[in-house]
DNA sequence: TCCTTGACTCAGA
DNA sequence: CTCTGAGCCAAGG
């Protein structure tokens, strides 16, 4: 009944929020996971688990398609350690700014977590 | 309001 | 190793 007067911030926008706050923490040479990314930040509340389990790694996804300029978004990426291919064509400077950041790719254009990844 | 598209991940074959 | 299906959310036209 509250929501009648003024339209409230959806827990999405927090959600989206917490994700910026946490890649903004990745140092440079480094990167991360949706998977992780969206393990580590605290969902948000009222959120189902498993619905989040399922889904949180796609929201960290939605969140990165809006993302501030300031946020190194180029250093998220899949649990396959490998950059995501988008219509945006924007995966092209990812890699480019990855390598320029020391990150080194496989012949497979994979990227081993163990050496890059964060806390790896 | 319905339908389509999408920066994902895991399990099984 | 690659390929497919399930999960059942969010934003835009």
């Amino acid at each position: 009944m509250a929501a009648s007067s003024f339209s409230p911030i959806p827990n999405k926008e927090v959600f989206y929020t917490r994700v910026w706050n946490l890649v903004r923490q990745v140092p440079e040479g480094r990167v991360v996971t949706y998977g992780q990314v969206a393990h580590l930040i605290e969902p948000p509340p009222g959120i189902i688990s498993r619905q989040y389990l399922a889904f949180g790694p796609r929201w960290v996804g939605s969140a990165m398609a809006h993302c501030p300029a300031d946020v190194p978004w180029h250093r998220v990426i899949n649990a396959q350690g490998k950059i995501s291919q988008r219509a945006s064509g924007s995966h092209l400077r990812q890699r480019e700014r990855l390598e320029a950041e020391g990150v080194v790719f496989d012949d497979s254009g994979r990227i081993d977590l163990s050496i890059y990844g964060w806390g790896g």
